[in-house]
DNA sequence: CAGCTATATAACTACAAGAGCATATTAATG
DNA sequence: CATTAATATGCTCTTGTAGTTATATAGCTG
């Protein structure tokens, strides 16, 4: 199955979740967006929706697809003890910098 | 070439990492922690040190593995203008329960 | 209902990933 | 210098991925 790292594995599927951060998006125009072919975006589209990173809406024909960034946590929640180590070594450059002005 | 998002795609990466965040460690017992054969941790070693998110110290025929966690900013950042997503959401459901207590 | 539009699915191709086993490499040691 | 220890690399197998084209499906529209 498809986890967020998985899904965040890929260029394009994140070329995806940053255009559907704006606004709502129909598939042909991420195909034109991305210059892919629509079925190899549906694809991409398919495993967005498996991950739960994605909301569609049905309107006539056309399927807005919407952004739904809750699983994205779960990749923020594994970064956050790392956060800590280039903080500490941005502290210790600025320590640097303070103590060797020039 | 191996990104630090490829990377995380990963669980065993994921987890050698985090084994990583505590201490330095040499290959062998990464391959106990994990339960994979040595060649294979190698493996993932390797792609690791080409992401960059690795450094070796050579000790004898040891290799002490340490944590680079620097690459891992350019997934922090790429997950920056989304966290604003979920933390809004966080404080709506912060204003409901506030509104409707019990 | 025929034809058009938008999207999904299927079938195929090419290639990369992850794992295992066997083997090569490198360094220490008796 | 033969042996042992620790790690890396090569080969093979299976599976998954990313893309394509062709086709099916669903909903308008004249």
């Amino acid at each position: 199955m498809a986890t967020a790292f998985t899904v965040l594995a890929d260029p394009h599927r994140r070329q995806i979740l940053d255009l559907l951060r704006t606004r709502e998006r129909v598939v042909g125009e991420l195909a034109d967006q991305l210059g892919l072919s629509q079925p190899g975006v549906s694809k991409h589209l398919r495993m967005l929706r498996e991950a739960g990173l994605v909301t569609v809406r049905h309107d006539a024909q056309r399927r807005w697809y919407g952004l739904c960034p809750e699983p994205l946590a779960e990749v923020d929640d594994w970064l956050a003890p790392y956060r800590a180590f280039w903080s500490d070594r941005l502290d210790a450059l600025e320590r640097y910098l303070e103590e060797n002005p020039q």
